[in-house]
DNA sequence: AAGGCTTTCACATACTTGTGTGGTTGGTGC
DNA sequence: GCACCAACCACACAAGTATGTGAAAGCCTT
């Protein structure tokens, strides 16, 4: 059953407190962060749920500025808790807990819309800090899952391209050939004959070693030839 | 001139002091950024610079542990002072410094092998924390920095895809299409006639809009449908 | 001047792909 | 039950693609 602290009494300056919605399936943590952050000034516990089965339900209730979620919960983890929040709620912030940085969940949690991800053992006065920067609009996450996102990030816009040493006139035929061209339709547009396309293609192919031109097309895409 | 702080005085504990350069064109904000570090414990800014034409030669001669590099500087800008220092050097920790949050500068500094990159408006205590960690491997941002990444982030991993409502069976041939497999090849590791996998590949075109297979391919990169 | 490269073109052949027009089965929903 | 759709299969023909062999013109470097 939820814990529902008397964060009421606090309340007498309303419109500044951070409301908080906790999903923590350990009791003990779950019970934790609600002392801490419901006993911090600015800051208000709605509710704490140790799974997050009905989140929809609850988050629309109760109406957080804050969801902590955790990731590593039974039956619904907390991607899936995220993701069902994100269909119906695009404006409550959310942070994702966890124990360790995994590379995939960071990765999901991301793609899925969190607006932060920090690691269980951050310390107390960082998390309220968090929590605080999350409600503002700002994207808290510890050091070490920056560090992660920064270098996904960057793998993805540094990756290879060149390499295959292909002439300007091949790089053209190519761009043509992902375009969707046919040979036909390359030789009228570069005004050289189909023979002429023919032999591009084939020096393409051996450059990149493959031997279609589907092949070819999911190269140039893949090594961002073009 | 580059600023010479009599650092070495407070130099008892060598190991474990952060050696900081400073590159920076406003000449109070530089004096402002060293007198702070350099006056914590634990800091040590070995020099300061107001612009960064020579880095590769004084980040070598140093051997900072962490550079502070601002993005807006005259002749050289910071973008380019990073990748001089990152041809070099890929130990460094660099710190991108800058007055506002734009997109472009965030994206390419991170591109480009940034640890992190602050605000100049980040008061005097985060700046140290943030230095510290960096140092440390970490990749500190202000919270509106980390924001912009991650939005950037999702939307590259997010973009389109669905719409096309491809079956499943359809998904799986457009996989090993987008693999460069023939349609015999298709057929082969499906356990299905090749003329099943026209007719699969009929509707494909038809839901994709396309035409042959080097189109689907390329519209399969473009949309992330794989 | 000679060798290497790109670019151009030609002809032939086997294979792959695109399209049309059929058909059977089995599951889902009204 | 009936319509609908996904998934399966078949045959045929036109068009496109892959591969081989060969060759000529121009540019660049040694």
């Amino acid at each position: 059953m939820p814990l529902q602290h008397a964060a009421s009494i606090y309340s007498t300056k309303h419109c500044t407190m951070i409301k908080v919605l906790i999903y923590e399936d350990n009791p003990q943590l779950r019970e934790g962060l609600s002392m801490l952050i419901d006993g911090s000034d600015g800051f208000e516990v709605l509710s704490a749920f140790k799974h997050c089965g009905n989140v929809v339900e609850e988050v629309t209730a109760f109406q957080p500025d804050v969801v902590l979620m955790d990731i590593d919960m039974p039956l619904v983890n907390g991607i899936e808790g995220l993701k069902k929040i994100r269909e119906v709620n695009t404006d409550v912030k959310i942070l994702m807990l966890t124990v360790f940085d995994d590379n995939k969940n960071v990765f999901e949690a991301i793609r899925s819309g969190a607006n932060g991800y920090i690691l269980k053992k951050t310390p107390p006065g960082k998390l309220l800090e968090y929590i605080e920067e999350a409600a503002s609009g700002g994207a808290p996450m510890t050091a070490s899952i920056a560090t992660q996102v920064l270098k996904m990030f960057s793998d993805i816009h540094n990756q290879t391209n060149d390499t295959y040493n292909l002439s300007d006139r091949e790089k053209q035929v190519l761009q043509l050939l992902v375009n969707g061209y046919s040979y036909k339709m390359i030789a009228a547009d570069m005004y050289i004959a189909i023979d002429t396309v023919r032999s591009h293609i084939k020096k393409i192919y051996e450059k990149l070693h493959v031997n279609s031109k589907s092949e070819a097309v999911a190269k140039a895409f893949k090594d961002k030839l073009v």
